[in-house]
DNA sequence: AACGGTGTTGTTATATAGTAACATTTAAGA
DNA sequence: TCTTAAATGTTACTATATAACAACACCGTT
């Protein structure tokens, strides 16, 4: 999907779910958007800072987990990052793939694993939420 | 597993992977033992201060690289934490469950899953490399 | 239009997490 | 003993994230 598909996207998403996308939120999005994979607050924020002069760091941590709860992002804890979704508006679990050696990110839909999990922790009898599973390796490019 | 059967497991490790468990790092490990659950970095070192008068971060973080690196402990990074692992001396691939509601931690073993993901990340061209997932959601004792 | 509540953003300060770089000590082998 | 590599100490710093409160904007009611 292209950016602007994108933002359509998730106007129609936020107007959906009764939230608002605000200008501030508008652009944290397009700043995520601009890059390639995983990128960092403290990244949105120096971006930020370029465009609208000052800003400090919950301005773009508030956007950011708005953007996660809504469903636009993914955060990834592990590169302490976020990802923009690639699965907008189809309620999904995603599975995460970051490469190691380049960094890129590819998001799959992990339903049917996730399943596999879910019987799993059942057996212990622990309820698995609904979350999005950070997997790394080594993406096609960079498997020698 | 009781804290000295850990303890006697994780030195029969070092010395089967030809690495030292030193004072320092069996120290940290003890003090990491003697919470349940999680601990964070800054709590570990926080202990080790009482114990030893003065340390530095690198002091813990090492260490507790090193115990990582050995496979005594996991690092749970949603939480930037760590946890002893309950499996020592089997390798494996940990399946970390967290309790969102009381914080509680089970590990299990996660191989059987992992290689449904494996294989859907293999169809992607991904090769995923050896990890432990961490998945929240409720325990037992947690579900209403 | 004035009011009052709610959600959003601004601002300051601080808390928490993690690492770089170099000095010093310790342990293991030649 | 001498040499070297590993481990630890030390200082300083960078990076990540949040608390707390102030100011503002929006929306429905009076
Ligand atoms: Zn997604
Ligand atoms: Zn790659
Ligand atoms: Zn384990
Ligand atoms: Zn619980």
């Amino acid at each position: 999907m292209d950016k602007a598909g994108f933002m359509a996207a998730a106007d129609h998403q936020c107007q959906q779910q009764g939230v608002k996308l605000t200008a501030l939120r508008r652009q944290v999005l397009e700043l995520v958007l601009a890059h390639e994979g995983v990128v960092k607050a403290y990244q949105v924020l120096a971006d930020l800072q370029r465009e609208r002069g000052i800003a400090a760091p919950p301005t773009v941590y508030r956007a950011l987990d708005f953007l996660v709860e809504a469903g636009l992002l993914h955060k990834v804890d592990a590169l302490n990052g976020y990802i923009v979704c690639s699965h907008v508006g189809c309620c999904h679990e995603g599975l995460i793939l970051v490469c190691t050696a380049c960094g890129s990110v590819n998001e799959l839909e992990a339903a049917p694993a996730l399943d596999t999990l879910r019987q799993q922790a059942a057996a212990q009898g622990f309820a698995i939420a609904q979350q999005n599973l950070l997997l790394t390796g080594l993406c096609q490019a960079c498997r020698v």
